[in-house]
DNA sequence: GAATAAATTGCCCTAATGGCTAATAGATTA
DNA sequence: TAATCTATTAGCCATTAGGGCAATTTATTC
């Protein structure tokens, strides 16, 4: 799968230490497909390389010393270049990864990485491709909500034995979960603060809970709304 | 990128259009690493290849007739071996990307794939690999918990002006969002109801919320529980 | 037409909630 | 040492929540 446009896939390496931003940019270089156009030390000189060269990808160190790799991503993103970023780190704590990914990442590889997978990458994320490292996929995933309850989404089918909300109770929820009270969903459905009670009360026992807060602690987790 | 282990990658393929699973299967026959070991034209027989060959990898179409992909990999996950799972689609609705990734796929691709990426995708996702079409990547990346409010967990850097929790009142927080009520909470705390209020009353006040369903929705949003 | 389900409203009751002020003891910090 | 922050406790009070029971209207299905 090597790139045949005539155009090479333009690449920024933002990364503290020297041997490692040279290892990067004799392995992607080696790729005539790949043109490295700019290296920086620390996110600050490589933002102004970003705002001048708008590059297809970025590698990004996310251990950098000033500004971390995630605040220079979110920086970047505010830029509105449609640069692509790939997030390069040598440990994998989940928290990172979230941060990393969710701060506009498409990619996320440990630094021991396969030279030539990397170019890879980059031909992926410089098309869209969302990339994870194994050891880092795994937590990601885990990350997203959980979207067990098909059964409790009105009008689908009804998988287990549990019953579905209605168009009117799912309407509730959404009030519910946006946190409001019994008061103000009714004056948002304008009917009565009794009606939108009974309602409630239908949704917490269709969902098996004991109160608002669950259900809709329920309902963020399981992304059924 | 191509393996060069003696053990080639053993891949069943789901799907209900013969056509295509033809086409499936020529396009990864065609490469020396990896062997279609099975072929399956619904959930029910492919379960049984995958529980007789316990492949590598399993080539899932999500819109199977009867039972549909996303069940067939809940069933197929509940067998604990460790195949790896490709969903693949000819949509993008966000829920089944969501449903299809949180029920255990690693990648979800759409079928009009180049079928040599596809070889990459498979090898990639044999090692554990995340993979993402490029048009369902941003909307799954959206899906993940946004971790904006680092300010806010106890003992980290304050970003912005927001006041971070403290360690007990991240505590309270915690059960808050597992639905327990002050009565609850201070069982829990071994402290009287009154401490487990004044904690809500200032955990409310911090996260600048009204009511603890607020606070828990937005606790689960922002992944920080 | 009859049966069923959903939406609506009402009333009763007890318990829980959230806002408010205020006090005390301990730990940390300036 | 003084100041600050935190955890803890307390009481008061208006509002809200949730359970239970019952009734009406509307729409849909058999």
């Amino acid at each position: 799968m090597v790139n045949t446009e005539v155009k090479p896939i333009s690449v920024i390496i933002i990364e503290d230490f020297k041997l490692t931003r040279v290892g990067l940019r004799c392995a992607l270089n080696a790729n005539d497909d790949i043109d490295v156009v700019a290296e920086a030390e620390d996110a600050v000189e490589g933002l102004k390389y970003i705002e001048r060269y708008k590059p297809d990808v970025i590698l990004m160190d996310l251990g950098l010393p000033g500004m971390n790799g995630i605040e220079a991503m979110v920086k970047c993103k505010e830029m509105n270049f449609d640069s692509k970023i790939i997030a390069l780190t040598s440990h994998d704590r989940s928290e990172e990864v979230i941060s990393a990914l969710s701060s506009g990442a498409s990619a996320y590889c440990m630094k021991d990485i396969d030279p030539n997978k990397l170019a890879d990458v980059v031909r992926d994320v410089s098309k869209g491709v969302c990339w994870l490292d194994p050891v880092v996929a795994q937590m990601t995933l885990n990350a997203l909500p959980k979207i067990e309850n098909i059964g409790i989404l009105p009008g689908k089918s009804n998988l287990d034995g549990r019953v579905p909300l209605t168009e009117r109770e799912f309407e509730v929820l959404k009030h519910l979960v946006s946190g409001k009270s019994n008061t103000e969903i009714a004056k948002e459905l304008i009917v009565s603060v009794h009606t939108a009670k009974a309602h409630v009360c239908s949704i917490l026992q269709k969902m098996c809970v004991n109160d608002r807060v669950q259900a809709a602690v329920k309902a963020v987790k399981e992304g059924i709304v």
